[in-house]
RNA sequence: GGCCCGUUGGUCAAGAGGCUAAGACAUCGCCCUCUCACGGCGAAAACAUGGGUUCGAUUCCCGUACGGGUCACCA
């Protein structure tokens, strides 16, 4: 029979487990999976998947929360928010999974085992590639009536077919097909009670409507499993949409799952690292996915603009490395882009210590906005501003404003009565003055510049001129560390 | 090791049979400039490989190599 599909609505789910901080990965396909569902109008769901009572972290699952709200990825339904296919967190929907395992065992699809984790691993031991022996599979019911009255320990486990082929579409790898021989029995229920995740999750998806499972490509080949399970229950397989993994460049070139070695991978880390989450997402969005047609040469996108632009269709199935310059550099465009009242409560939490009294923050911090790649930064780059450091005369030295040391006493001597005569202390006067003074001098305006800038800060390379510099640690403050450098000269 | 998947510059990534094979980051150079940065301009840099199919393959097919994933009472 065909039937003239009428267009579903779009249903996506993030389902993290709460094992621990926020991976970059998971944030990615949390990411696709929002935006797939947000590009078609659809909802987004979120679920948290604590089967794993051993793994748990405690508040791993606000971190998870959190992560969502500071990124904007709203859900429509969740642990809190709620919604019509509550709970969404699995351990309080504990009952729900056994009643669907028996009757998974009814339709034959499924099979009580009483097989002890000793015989599994000395089944392992034997032969290490060979998997379960399917021991269990064709107990008589008789006998499964007798050790259950007896109330030995039980896991149920998936029937799988012995011969044949199973295969789905995957909407970013096409067909993906693997011979059932290779398929485990593996276990839907465990022992404790719990349904394991290739249970857990088909059971949940298909009772939460999810009609797109988005998840990383570490599961491409155990989705014919799960493909199997709709198939027995008799339902509608979801479409699926695996993507590309993360990957991170070790310290040999060679490149590997992103991991914490791989430097800060944790979102939080990230942001503790002075990375805006705007600039995340925006980069995170393009591993994995590039923009297409009129937006090929497009590099930013905010997460309105994503959820129109993205589509599955334009998914990669390579693995991605991640690039910390190019995040870096993306960090660095956002600052700049950020209003300076926002900048500067961002960035106050990354300065460590106070500045003198007479030192215009403001000037500091609008100075170091154009010029660093992450908030941490500021603090580093800021220092010059608190005090002077340590310095030798031979900084002063510089052939392309043609300074040599011995010029440079002479400019500071002619600068600082200049500077001291000074009545009002800001950016253009202190421009206006020098660059009248080089002129009387008969010399080049960067050399006075540069004579004075380094007089300044101490330092070669500084965030911003002579002047600004100048301005922003007050006249007193300037005339003294112009004294200090004649006096190197002594 | 079996099975599954992948392969466009160092990295991300357009291009989907005929193009001088986009763009971005990083790199290098030049210009601007009171330093750095910004900005502007420019350079170098890629279709893994061997066979097919085709008038013509980066693009389609097969093999090889390389890379990755997966083989849990973890997800």
């Amino acid at each position: 029979m065909v039937f003239a599909v009428e267009k579903q609505p779009v249903v996506t789910r993030f389902a993290p487990s709460p094992t621990g901080y926020m991976h970059i990965g998971n944030l990615r396909t949390a990411l696709y999976a929002y935006l797939i569902a947000r590009h078609d109008g659809g909802r987004f769901i979120l679920r948290i998947e604590d089967t794993d009572r051993e793994r748990l972290v405690e508040g791993a699952t606000d971190v998870i929360m959190r992560t969502l709200a500071v990124t904007g990825l709203s859900y429509d339904e969740g642990p809190i928010v709620g919604g019509e296919h509550g709970p969404y967190v699995q351990s309080e929907r504990k009952p729900i999974y056994m009643e669907y395992a028996k009757r998974l065992i009814e339709l034959g699809a499924a099979y009580y085992c009483f097989c002890t984790k000793e015989r599994l691993e000395q089944l392992h031991e034997e032969d290490a590639t060979g998997g379960y022996d399917r021991h269990c599979r064709d107990l008589s019911p008789e006998e499964v009536e007798k050790n259950l009255a007896a109330g030995i320990p039980y896991v149920i486990r998936q029937k799988m077919p012995l011969e044949g082929t199973t295969s789905y579409v995957d909407a970013v790898f096409g067909e993906v097909s693997v011979e059932n021989k290779e398929l485990q029995d593996q276990i839907l229920m465990k022992a404790d009670g719990y349904p394991t995740y290739n249970f857990a999750h088909v059971v949940d998806d298909y009772l939460m409507g999810v009609t797109h499972v988005v998840r990383g490509s570490e599961y491409v080949t155990s989705t014919p499993k799960y493909a199997l399970l709709y198939d027995a229950f008799g339902w509608q397989r979801p479409t699926y949409v695996h993507l590309p993994l993360l990957m991170g460049k070790n310290a040999d070139g060679s490149v590997s799952k992103l991991s914490k070695r791989h430097g800060a991978v944790s979102f939080e880390d990230l942001v503790n690292d002075g990375f805006l989450p705007e600039a995340i997402i925006n980069y995170i969005a393009l591993l994995g996915w590039g923009p297409k047609g009129e937006n090929a040469e497009v590099e930013f996108f905010t997460l309105s603009e994503l959820e129109k632009a993205f589509s599955i269709t334009g998914v990669n199935k390579s693995p991605a490395v991640f690039d910390f310059d190019k995040l870096c550099w993306f960090n660095g465009e956002y600052i700049k882009k950020l209003d300076f009242a926002t900048f500067k409560e961002k960035a106050m939490p990354f300065l460590h210590a106070a500045f003198p009294a007479e030192v215009d923050v403001d000037a500091v911090l609008r100075l170091l906005q154009g010029r660093v790649s992450k908030l941490t930064e500021v603090e580093g780059k800021s220092q010059l501003f608190r005090e002077l450091c340590e310095y030798d005369k031979a900084l002063f030295e510089n052939k392309k404003n043609k300074v040599t040391v011995e010029s440079a006493e002479a400019l500071l001597k002619a600068a600082l009565p200049c500077l001291q005569a000074l009545d009002s202390w800001d950016n253009d006067t202190l421009y206006a003055a020098l660059l009248q003074l080089s002129e009387q001098l008969g010399c080049k305006s960067g050399a006075v510049l540069w004579c004075l800038r380094i007089a300044a800060s101490g330092m070669s390379v500084t965030p911003g001129g002579a002047t600004e510099i100048m301005a922003a640690i007050g006249k007193a403050e300037s005339l003294a560390r112009i004294e200090k450098a004649i006096a190197k000269f002594a």
